[in-house]
DNA sequence: TTGTGTTTTATTGCCTCC
DNA sequence: GGAGGCAATAAAACACAA
């Protein structure tokens, strides 16, 4: 890392003179108040802007002994870059989102910053990138939660609906039978012959009892131990059938390394380059809280923060994601 | 004009990699 | 051990409503 020093010019009796702090000392993180500058040359259009004269913030030692900025008063506070500097540095985060020594060395020349500028302006635009592709893909996957949801509590219903059914014709069919003991009659109360009346019992049971299945499958997940559990695909869907719950046509930030099965979107695009802001795969985000078993199952671990207050309906369940 | 919330620029400390 | 990356954070700059 570059060393944390504080360049600043004095002005007044101090004419001239430039100071360099060390900034090793002092805990805490932060502290940009602490710097700096006086002028330099105008680079893209610096001294362009609605408030006052923009200049870069940093300025090269040598170019801070020319008389120009002896004559200004101090301290100025740092200032922030041009539409055009930001313009050039955008283009350059979107071929390359990291930054090689030669490119921070050309695009500093190429905009009138110090080497050290670019690389923060480079560093801070990466954790922008990424607040902002970590919201999109919790919209996502919440979106993809809520219709899953959505499609539970419709298997729900009719579950009880048929549950329903079918206790309503086996009393029907109990009461046939006790009758059919009494005078032999074939014929039930609702009409039908009672071997059709064991047909429709038996097929409403069938069903029954399969939705039932998905149901308990279902109700595993929802109160999975430890804020975590596994989506059994087949028991779930009833086998052969998948959800993807998210969009596999759009990218996420999760990295294609370790979640090489998740569909969350496309991984690992040309070795870590970004081709835009919503358009990278990249980034090594050891923090990230998602991993997947060998059954293709993406697990939330609740404990990170990428966990969302509204992703928890109940506390101890689960959010939880498949892919194909 | 002023208070307040957001964004941007920058530092610090820790971690990983070579 | 040095270089570079990231998370956390500070503070200036900016936006905007009252």
């Amino acid at each position: 890392m570059e060393s944390g020093r504080l360049i600043f010019s004095t002005a007044g009796s101090c004419a001239g003179q430039m100071l360099f702090l060390d900034c090793g000392a002092g805990g805490g993180g932060g502290g940009g108040g602490a710097m700096f500058h006086r002028g330099a040359r105008p680079v893209l259009g610096m001294e362009e802007g609605g408030r006052g004269v923009k200049r870069p913030f940093f300025t090269a030692p040598d170019e801070l002994l020319e008389e120009e900025y002896y004559d200004e008063q101090l301290p100025e506070k740092k200032r922030r870059l041009t539409p055009e500097q930001v313009h050039l540095l955008e283009r350059s985060f979107e071929e390359e989102n990291k930054l090689e020594p030669e490119r921070k060395t050309e695009l500093a020349r190429k905009l009138g910053l110090q080497p050290r500028q670019v690389a923060v302006w480079f560093q801070n635009r990466r954790a922008r990138w990424k607040t902002k592709q970590l919201e999109r893909d919790f919209d996502r996957l919440k979106a993809s939660f809520d219709d899953l949801r959505a499609e539970y509590d419709a298997l729900l219903q009719d579950n009880h609906r048929l549950h329903s059914q079918v206790m309503s014709l086996t009393e029907k069919l109990q009461e046939k039978e006790a009758t059919e003991g009494s005078d032999g009659a074939a014929v039930d109360a609702s009409g039908l012959p009672a071997a059709d009346v064991k047909v429709a019992v038996a097929d409403a049971g069938a069903e029954a009892a399969f939705e039932v299945q998905q149901v308990k499958a279902e109700d595993r997940l929802s109160t999975g131990s430890g804020g975590s559990a596994v989506v059994d695909a087949d028991a779930l869907l009833g086998g052969g059938r998948q959800l993807a719950a998210v969009d596999s046509s759009v990218e996420s930030y999760f990295p294609g390394d370790e979640y090489h099965d998740c569909v969350v979107g496309p991984m690992d695009q040309a070795a870590g380059g970004i081709q835009s802001e919503e358009d990278d795969g990249a980034g090594s985000d050891e923090g990230c809280s998602y991993y997947a078993d060998d059954a293709g199952v993406l697990f939330a671990d609740h404990g990170h923060h990428h966990h969302h207050a509204d992703d928890d309906e109940e506390d101890g369940q689960i959010s939880w994601w498949m892919w194909n």
